[in-house]
DNA sequence: TGAAATGTTGGGGCG
DNA sequence: ACGCCCCAACATTTC
């Protein structure tokens, strides 16, 4: 017995009578690495695992319709999970905190468990619901279950919020030593519960119409899916991540971003097994892989950093500079970027697959999103919101950040003059086609030389392709390179 | 985590 | 053998 096992063994004994408390789960959906449950389980309560579905309490940004399929398949296998420690996850939909009032008053429980968020309404949310709670003196506790380190817990040495990645990342990495995860409860005490809860399909998450089958095919919701996912990445992607990464054909990333997203898994989690990784081979051996990877664990990280110290950025730039941007609305154009119709191949094929799968190669990102505020004048936000809608891993921190990144008005943004070329892009990071030829199967019969840029290919090559610009396949909605002179205009102008 | 324009260098062709 | 030109390759600057 380890001495864990003791400790909540020592409770157990007095828990026979002891009342229940309660554990929120918001973006924490697991068990394993989980300090709030742990915590919970060690207090030697019977504990009532909860999961609230309440989309107003998220503001402006509850989770879109990809969001919630996701949110669905994840919490019907959590509920499987607890199953097995013979626990029921509860349901409930309605406000957080009229459903923590019930189960303290119908159900006795004394003490409030969760682990902690950071987005902006979701801050104010907790805030009163703690006060509230200290107000009655019951027990409340939050945790850090969702990063490496939080966004107070690092400071420039102005004692200012970081706003440049590389310092902030160089800091978090001197400061955090993530230690060995959680394991997940062998068992638990379950509580008798009084309350009348709802079922998971009572929150409606899951679609009216099946747009969602391709997404059963790509994606494995769940602490389980999560955990395959990140030992297949380091098994055989980690190693050439740097040198794969940006290749949106291959396989090269470790599309563990859903799973963070809803805490089916922790960067700690992550991290530790990084490092077990590169334990286990020739020491000074290098590890330019792993290094990018965490990098990008780093990105996050800093996503949370701004977003807390930064609450507004969500709806508005960061730089004071963007305000009255003359961004060009255009229904017409918004619509051809979010179906995939611009006549930019690479363009398109990024944002079918966005379509198709709930998800988008991060390199095809910055390419769509830099193409829909620089070469369409779309302000980033229509970006942010089409995103929110339709990611699986939609995250408010990481998606503000993102956009306001390569719209040029966020923290450690593209300077204003950093335009990406989609057909140099392209050709860099598709180079044979083959990302382009999966999303956009018109095109799949061009030759390698112009599936990039199929209206500067001779007539007789697109005959050959079956294509007609225009019918099979769309002219380009406007010409880059003048699109970049007015771009470059207009944000030289606001410098 | 950009791209284009401009500047520099050096080798080879050629008178 | 020399100077000149061209231009690719690379570096630097500029947007």
């Amino acid at each position: 017995m380890d001495k864990m096992a003791l400790w909540s063994g020592r409770h157990t004994t007095m828990a026979s009578n002891s009342k229940p408390c309660l554990y929120l789960h918001r973006q924490d959906l697991r068990l394993e690495d989980n300090p709030a449950l742990t915590a919970a389980i060690d207090s030697g309560r019977p504990v009532i695992p909860v999961f609230v579905w309440a989309p107003e309490e998220q503001g402006d940004w509850s989770p879109g319709a990809a969001s919630r399929w996701w949110l669905h398949h994840s919490l019907s296998r959590l509920a499987e999970a607890y199953k097995k420690l013979n626990v029921e996850l509860l349901f409930f939909k309605g406000k957080t905190a009229e459903v923590v009032d019930r189960l303290i008053a119908e159900n006795d429980v004394e003490a409030v468990y969760w682990n902690r968020r950071y987005e902006p309404a979701a801050v104010e949310h907790d805030k009163q619901l703690k006060q509230s709670l200290k107000d009655r003196e019951i027990e409340v506790h939050s945790f850090n279950g969702a990063l490496l380190c939080e966004p107070w817990e690092v400071e420039t040495q102005q004692g200012d919020p970081y706003q440049v990645f590389t310092p902030f990342w160089k800091s978090v990495r001197q400061k955090i030593k993530p230690g060995k995860p959680l394991n997940a409860p062998k068992e638990m005490q379950s509580a008798k519960i009084k309350v009348k809860s709802c079922q998971l399909d009572d929150f409606g998450l899951l679609p009216k119409l099946d747009w969602a089958d391709a997404f059963t095919d790509t994606w494995t919701p769940g602490e389980e899916g999560a955990r395959e996912k990140l030992s297949e990445f380091i098994k055989n992607g980690i190693d050439d991540y740097k040198e794969q990464r940006d290749f949106p054909a291959g396989r090269g990333t470790s599309r563990l971003s859903p799973h963070l997203h809803l805490g089916e898994i922790s960067p700690t989690q992550v991290w530790h097994a990084v490092e077990v990784h590169l334990n286990r081979k020739r020491k000074n051996d290098g590890q330019p892989g792993a290094d990018s990877y965490l990098s990008e664990i780093g990105w996050r990280e800093f996503g949370y950093h701004i977003l807390y110290h930064f609450p507004k950025t969500t709806d508005k730039a960061l730089k004071s500079n963007f305000e009255g941007f003359p961004w060009k609305y255009s229904k017409k154009n918004l619509r051809q970027w979010q179906k995939g119709n611009t006549g930019y191949p690479i363009v398109d094929a990024g944002m079918r697959e966005l379509w198709e799968t709930g998800w988008m190669h991060n390199r095809v990102r910055m390419i769509v999103g830099s193409f829909l505020t620089k070469d369409l004048l779309l302000s980033w936000k229509k970006g942010a919101q089409w995103f929110w809608d339709t990611l699986v891993d939609a995250d408010l921190a990481n998606n503000t950040l993102g956009w306001q990144w390569v719209a040029g008005s966020g923290a450690d943004a593209a300077p204003y003059f950093r335009i990406f070329n989609p057909i140099l892009q392209a050709e860099r990071y598709d180079p044979k086609g083959e990302y382009v030829r999966r999303w956009v199967p018109e095109l799949a019969d061009l030759p390698d030389k112009w599936i990039h840029k199929p209206w500067e290919a001779p007539d007789e090559v697109l005959e050959k392709a079956g294509v007609t610009l225009g019918e099979t396949y769309p002219e380009p909605m406007v010409d880059h390179f003048e699109a970049r002179d007015a771009a470059l205009g207009i944000y030289k102008k606001i410098k």
